[in-house]
DNA sequence: ACCTTGTTGTTATGATAACAACAACATTTA
DNA sequence: TAAATGTTGTTGTTATCATAACAACAAGGT
């Protein structure tokens, strides 16, 4: 005869994120801390109303997460976490693939009005879908990438992205700091801005620890990469000529800075 | 202006598993069709009402599903299919991971009452959570382990379980038929069964297909594979002296009629 | 036998929250 | 002005949550 013992938030947010209700998961939870128990013993160390344990039970059972005995009155015993676990997820990861496929066919049909499609500034959320569209950029790039990043930035979300440039592209970037040899496959330029970032107006403008960055290829498509406060990335995407312009201004005002600054 | 082509169910049931609402996955699609789509177009290939998709692509862009554009008015676009739902898994995936840490924690620290724990007999579902019963039982077999199965249910779901039997331990099995080599690793006994299966008393009562099967390790604990009409599997599992009993008289029957059978 | 007592399992019913659907309004753009 | 865009609020609907009452059954005591 346990007492309720309350159940931390995040699990319970968790376990309903793989398809569970809170009952479900305070039931579940509660037989894997007693085995066998009877339905009114679940219902005294989960918390949920006696009435409400028979059906939430035999839910759990269909979703293979308890098993039941053939006694009277019946006893519940849970399935080990991670064995329950698999087993949820081996559901989802189903729908998971057949909603892709799915999605993968009306996907490729999709039309391509384009209608001004070319003027479009978009805006990207998550580090994971702004790299694809970075990758995309480089994989498809026939003349220039240009790139103007922090050095946090460039080594742990962009580095790995320059192998896909093809090769007889030329590759220019600036860093405000570069430690280790330079990345040897691409003909580039590295301008160190070590002693521009000392400067009060530069240190008292830009957090030490921001992220962020500007991307050009083919002087037609621009990426910016910024950070929030929250640290959450997110970016401007575009194959408009204006945001392209405003982007080639920048990094050359920026390259040329540079290289005042550093003589 | 596309029509609001309908959209399959079972499309809309994954995509809810997957943590989107009937609007949110709606709505995804619908974008997925029309690349660069105002609100009120996606309104119109989506079928949700014009009101309610402002919200809904607030929540699917926090949700890393579509990107905005920054133009009056806003246009929307979806991410690919494949970087989509690999978003979603991959916020799903750490919830698991997170669970599963903290649902070991709890069980680590169960009670285990054994309150007349060896007298109870458990049903358990699916064939995953079977076989992993099973494999318990093989691991922590001592004397003796018997089987009494179906040929398909032994040579798909069972034969690999074998190998986790400690050497020591003396098994035999049965099957109605057996191509192919013996198993070498073990003290083993096959007793072909084909003659008895033709016997019009045994075809008529069992179906040709049907997996099902006995096992008995120590002479302690039994489990019984069987099978639904619905080709779900479920098994009973048990201490219990009574069920060990009955199997160990049910396995010596079959071995013995068998032996008959055959001369 | 009868009646309590307590537990098991079931059913009904209201409360709540999230979502779905609609209508009305304010704002911008042409 | 007219049309389209974006916002707000209300209402209907559904699934879950929560509580109460009820029937079935066994154990035990008069």
């Amino acid at each position: 005869m346990k007492a309720p013992r309350d159940v931390p938030t995040p699990l319970l947010e968790s376990l309903k994120s793989l398809g569970l209700t809170k009952y479900e998961a305070l039931v579940y939870i509660g037989l894997l801390r007693m085995v066998g128990a009877t339905a009114t013993e679940v219902h005294e160390i989960s918390g949920v109303p006696r009435a409400s344990v028979y059906p939430v039970l035999d839910r759990l059972v269909q979703k293979e997460l308890v098993s039941v005995s053939h006694t009277t009155p019946k006893r519940f015993g849970a399935i080990p976490p991670d064995q329950g676990i698999e087993n949820l997820m081996r559901r989802i990861e189903g729908d998971a693939e057949s909603a892709q496929a799915a999605l993968d066919a009306i996907y490729r049909e999709r039309r391509l009005d384009n209608r001004g499609d070319q003027e479009l500034i978009w805006t990207i959320y998550g580090e994971e879908n702004i790299r694809t569209c970075l990758a995309d950029m480089f994989r498809s790039a026939e003349r220039s990438v240009e790139l103007f990043a922090t050095g946090d930035l460039l080594r742990r979300s962009v580095l790995s992205l320059l192998d896909s440039i093809p090769e007889s592209v030329q590759v220019e970037f600036v860093t405000e700091r570069w430690t280790g040899e330079q990345p040897s496959r691409f003909h580039l330029q590295v301008l160190p801005l070590a002693a521009l970032c000392e400067t009060p107006s530069f240190t008292e403008r830009m957090l030490p620890y921001e992220r962020s960055g500007v991307f050009l290829v083919d002087d037609t498509r621009a990426l910016l990469w910024m950070e929030g406060v929250d640290g959450q990335p997110s970016a401007l995407y575009s194959d408009s000529v204006g945001l392209a312009l405003f982007v080639r201004r920048h990094i050359a005002t920026i390259m040329e800075w540079a290289k005042a600054a550093v003589q």
